[in-house]
DNA sequence: AATTTCAAAGCAAGCGTTTGCACACATTCT
DNA sequence: AGAATGTGTGCAAACGCTTGCTTTGAAATT
């Protein structure tokens, strides 16, 4: 038999309230008493039904998670694993639960966070992708329901978010290649209606004026999503028409698949730049200079803001910054060599 | 106002219970209600409150997952996001949802365990791993609670389990690397408590003997974990004694740092075997040879045994073997090379 | 015609907590 | 001494659903 409240109080000789209380800490019961209920709850190995709970207070200390449309390249990303890892240690920290689904395609999302709403599973959601017009944030937005987004968010309204500085880490690269001696820079990113690809675009534009190079419309391309051959096909279309010196990705996978059309086409001495600072850009050849975007920081951060709303913590702030890092190799080091091998000298 | 069941048994004139009983299309109420109260809860947009539902079945629908003490390396491997994913797509399918929790070492993951089952948040648990005198199986024995584990439980019970068939996928490993020529070949694994250490161990032993082949103790080694380094350390003791011509490894990692320890020494003729076919494994020098154990299939196939089990599913059997497949790379193709370049002819 | 059988639906007691309000008693104030 | 506070607990009504047992009325059986 399992024990519940009215054990305790029974055995304690006071009323469920009181217990209940005690478990609360309520500064109305006495020192006294609290201690021994306290004695009885350690005796009896009493353990709160968080269902029963849960119905009571109507919340439930759990997070719902929802993870992307998992087109694969999304996967092998250590982004979303590491940005759960930081995500499950935070709201472990602070005796939150998460709960985690994975969709197909945006209607599946919006499916999943509506069933989370509705069945009370959860006191909140984590979204781990901002895009532009997302349903998933409309859908929240119009239940009124506190959700927080990892990217910044099309709409500037109250909604909670945590990102990186896409502006100042593109503009960081952007430098650094034109240093490298860069005079006529690509961009290639991943779908436009991602937010992450718009901030990282305009640093890039900034940076490029700031510097006194020109912005020339046909060195800019968008890929189809955040996959190899997206960025393969992207940059070919793109050298049909221009001759870069280096280009600036928005993802590690987009970038492998700019080196690859630019191998095919024999230029090996391009300079090139990717987003994730990926397992596979740290081993493959040539080695790629990327940024990190500290994806366990950035799950933490969005977990300790929801957590925050939810529990209506004064002074919360609806917002958080994450470093990231430039981490430069091979690939910026003057030319892309098919070998690997580091160009001696630089 | 939130809308309940009893809003709608009053609004299409029946009692709480009749709806209740066509939410659950009991066979006792009438077509002629059910249609009717169908037509009602559309209307009204009503959804059943799981935390009523869960508090009144004593039963949530829910299972908890524990991801293994996280050393880094466990992290850069898709295998847990992948076994994450079948895991979470199989309970989906059949309405379960999956918490999830990090844990840092076996003392907290007994913790989370403990507390998952005393606040009967889930109605079962999904190891994904299996370990000699694992506390948590212990614990979850003890507590006669249901659970899977991913991998081959350590004592023969009626615990649930789903693994690949190791013993055979070393054994064609080890037929392999006889075909390609070696007649003195290592077996470096990762810490022998682990089941798959052993089981995979034991395939390598049979095929020996059956190929006629002499076991060489001196040419067994186990690492301290399932690391790059830890690895290399191994390789380099073993090296210390023997010359083997072939290393099966029990992972990609283990095996990227028994090639770093052979190259170091100047062996680039030496074939390597991996597991788990990572990316890494993909995409560096040489290419590795590896097998894949479809981990999204094994998390799949937990899922479905654990809520099996959970719903008294007549006939439900203990457990399920995954098929492994053998990829083939260069690094069996007789010779290391540095280029990483396939051999001619092979 | 009286009795049995059966289908369909309702009653009410849980499931285990929380919490506003009431209550009893002991202090302190006029 | 009576009134006004304060302090520590208990009562009982939620929270929203499930389910064993009953009831009701009609059809089938003797």
């Amino acid at each position: 038999m399992r024990i519940t409240i009215t054990d305790v109080a029974r055995e304690s000789g006071v009323s469920a309230s009181t217990v209940s209380r005690v478990v609360h800490d309520n500064p109305r019961i006495s020192d006294e008493t609290k201690s021994r209920v306290r004695e009885t709850m350690e005796r009896l190995g009493y353990f709160p039904n968080a269902l029963a709970r849960g119905l009571a207070k109507s919340s439930t200390g759990n997070l719902g998670l929802i993870l992307p449309n998992s087109s694969e390249n999304l996967f092998v990303n250590p982004f979303f694993i590491e940005a759960m890892r930081g995500i499950g240690v935070e709201a472990q920290s602070r005796g939150y639960n998460i709960m985690f689904s994975f969709s197909n395609n945006e209607d599946e999302e919006v499916g999943f966070i509506r069933n989370y709403i509705k069945s009370r599973w959860v006191d909140g959601i984590i979204l781990l992708t901002s895009r532009k017009n997302d349903r998933c944030m409309a859908y929240l937005r119009k239940k009124e329901f506190p959700f927080v987004v990892v990217g910044r968010p099309d709409k500037a309204d109250s909604t909670l978010w945590v990102d990186n500085d896409n502006f100042h880490a593109v503009y960081d690269v952007v430098n650094l290649l034109i240093d490298r001696g860069s005079r006529s820079m690509a961009f290639v990113g991943g779908p436009e209606d991602f937010s992450v690809t718009r901030d990282r675009l305009s640093g890039y534009k900034q940076a490029l004026s700031i510097r006194g190079l020109k912005e020339d419309s046909g060195l800019i391309g968008f890929g189809p999503d955040f996959s190899e051959s997206g960025g393969k096909a992207t940059m070919q279309a793109l050298l049909t028409e221009r001759r870069p010196d280096a280009v600036v990705t928005t993802d590690d996978y987009i970038a492998f698949g700019v080196i690859d059309a630019l191998l095919e086409v024999g230029l090996d001495d391009i300079a090139v730049v990717g987003f994730n600072n990926t397992l596979r850009g740290r081993y493959q050849t040539p080695t790629l200079t990327s940024v990190d975007v500290n994806p366990a920081e950035l799950g933490a951060g969005a977990a300790a803001l929801l957590i925050d709303k939810v529990t209506r913590r004064e002074g919360a702030s609806d917002h958080r910054i994450i470093d990231t890092v430039l981490i430069e190799r091979d690939s910026t080091s003057g030319i892309l060599l098919k070998s690997g091998r580091k160009k001696p000298g630089e």
